[in-house]
DNA sequence: CGAAATAAGTTATACAACATAACTATTATT
DNA sequence: AATAATAGTTATGTTGTATAACTTATTTCG
């Protein structure tokens, strides 16, 4: 057996995108397993929450909110719909459109699954002091907002 | 024309995950941007510069060091030794492994993109001072720490 | 008004990322 | 020597995501 001279990862340590890369890769994996019980993926879950936010809102809407593709989302919706946690409904004004609205299921089950996930991040960031993750959330955002320049 | 009540993403926003992955999103398409003149794309330049900082490397602790399957990284490395930017060489203790080594072009180029990377990457963080991005690493790497509990 | 252009949602499809099973050849185990 | 395990590969499958094109409905504007 060679022993496994053990390899270092430095110059990609030296890149913020590599640190955020990482972090996401745990928090996505964490956020899903928490998710999971709940029947939910990300997604969905986003997609939920998204609806029982804003009722009313047209699924071309949300698919901006959620920088995902129309089509996609159609999958999406049908699922959540299948489950019965949001119906379409049609819109008088606009009957090519439906409006989506969580259903009273829909909206306790976010209830749930909200709470779970916020549990789940508080463990995740116990060390973290509430200045050092609102420093976080800045950083983010000011990420966020530069991109493409 | 129905007026376009904006949309509240408020309680996704309350999660740390959520600015997380959409400041990823941004880094990850500047990153690629950065990356395209130089006919590399994330995973390739990530591969590259591990092979550049720890020649004679095996496959396999490539892969586990970018948490890639082992047949994944086969066609990315291809791909790097296609356009001569590696070599994959014999291990005389034992013939089953390959030694990834960095060719001279292979040198010279991690080197220009890991400069057009540094530069780009200052430019989308330009806002934080370096006590800013020492604390978001800090956390990142919490959060890295942190998963599956 | 009526024809053309646009928009909402959908379907079909293609492409890329990522994961699993199984194979060849070598090496390690006992 | 027989068995198990490992490095790399091939083949394949699954999922996520992007694009084209279609239907229905609305808007634009000559």
């Amino acid at each position: 057996m060679t022993e496994a001279v053990s390899v270092s990862d430095a110059t990609l340590r030296s890149f913020m995108g590599y640190h955020v890369k990482r972090a996401m890769s745990v928090l996505q994996a964490d956020l899903n397993a928490t998710l999971k019980p709940f029947g939910l993926r990300m997604v969905t879950y986003s997609a939920l929450v998204m609806i029982v936010d804003n009722p009313g809102m047209r699924q071309t809407q949300l698919a901006d909110a959620l920088a995902i593709e129309r089509p996609n989302l159609v999958v999406i919706l049908d699922q959540l719909e299948e489950r019965g946690l949001i119906s379409r409904d049609k819109v008088p004004t606009d009957r090519r459109a439906y409006a989506l609205n969580p259903t009273e299921q829909g909206r306790a089950l976010c209830a749930e699954a909200t709470d779970a996930n916020r549990a789940d991040e508080d463990r995740l960031l116990a060390g973290l002091s509430k200045e050092q993750r609102a420093a976080v959330i800045a950083a983010m955002n000011l990420i966020e907002q530069g991109g493409e320049a």
